[in-house]
DNA sequence: GCAAGCCTAACGAACGTTCGAACGGGTGTC
DNA sequence: GACACCCGTTCGAACGTTCGTTAGGCTTGC
């Protein structure tokens, strides 16, 4: 139990926006789940905004911290892709709640918080541009045969990210088989990259 | 203004609830939309729970009963395909609002009425079952080249429902645009289709 | 005079948040 | 070793507001 009391508020509280949604979960009930009384969470952070701001935050930077950089040594950009969004479905999947609250409560922020908002896309930017960067670049070196490498990233990114929309653990498909069959979609047949491997 | 009272509430809920969520809005918020008083609103609807399903009922519906029907006369399976999708994107694009409610608030019927969910749940598998039944068919008729027809629905009912995530009227692109470049990624791309017009 | 439609008023409960006090372990002083 | 003191942590109680909902009465058109 190596948690500090602000990871387990923020554990906990990730848990129940992912369920119930940002206003349908009060400070009590966050608090009676980590076992002490609401006052107690505004000695951690100063209010529910700043709570959900942090969750946001630390889900975002996490996942671009710990996905970009591996990248960077496959020589393919074909390759490069695939590792790429193969690192990001398994990653959405292991952290689904963490995500679900970063995708669906965002517009929280942005109407009671704008800088916090912007705060926010402007990392998930960082990442949408590196992923157009590579498949640009694939474009380029007739590896990828698409027109539009803004369109395509729009496409690709709304595929894999549709997985946690459906994916149950119980369901017929394991969750390293639908990555594999996604970023086969994605690369081999929407980017049309063809000896890859 | 050929709209009934309770068509007005419906209407202002839908914006109210696709704009904030439906524990952000308030039962008086949505009755000052509409120049009433909140009390009033139980005239027209028992409870909070029932506005919302009667939101969610009546776009899911309204979506089933005017798309499918309409693919029937074509011959190919690859063009009934990218006429259901076309008209998917168009019409999710169209009732963006009623759709975003649809999809994020289910969660609220299905833990505080279950069998409301259930109905809406099972109004939403007629049409997914509708689509895998094109794809499959057209596999069959080795006019499309995949082995998963259910994957591959999935992916493709991904794709399509990404489009209202990002998609703005001040964009780069129209939306029929779009329409025509992720039919196109999902009936040629995805499923192989060859000749197809 | 009936019923639909809308109102005011109020209910108890829950909301986010604030406040001041109490607890308990560690540190410094005698 | 005993003591006072501090500070991080938690508590109970309460603040004012808003929540979904109910009850009852007024107006209007048939």
């Amino acid at each position: 139990m190596g948690l500090s009391r602000r990871e387990e508020i923020i554990l906990a509280a990730t848990e129940l926006f992912a369920k119930h949604g940002f206003h349908a979960v009060g400070m009590r009930a966050i608090a009676d789940a980590v076992g002490i009384r609401g006052s107690s969470l505004y000695h951690y952070f100063p209010s529910k905004l700043d709570l959900l701001h942090a969750i946001a935050l630390d889900s975002t930077r996490a996942f671009i911290e710990t996905q970009l950089p591996d990248v960077e040594s496959i020589p393919s950009h074909a390759g490069r892709l695939r590792q790429l969004l193969r690192a990001h479905i398994l990653y959405f999947h292991e952290h689904r709640q963490e995500e679900a609250v970063g995708l669906r409560e965002l517009q929280e922020l942005r109407e009671n918080a704008p800088e916090r908002y912007i705060e926010i896309q402007s990392i998930r930017r960082v990442y949408q541009t590196g992923l157009e960067r590579i498949i640009s670049d694939g474009i380029d070196a007739a590896e990828f045969v698409y027109d539009d490498a803004h369109l395509a990233t729009l496409a690709v990114l709304g595929l894999v990210n549709s997985v946690n929309d459906w994916f149950r653990e119980t369901g017929r498909y394991s969750i390293d088989e639908v990555a594999d069959a996604y970023c086969d979609i994605a690369v081999s047949r929407i980017l049309g990259a063809r000896s890859v491997r």
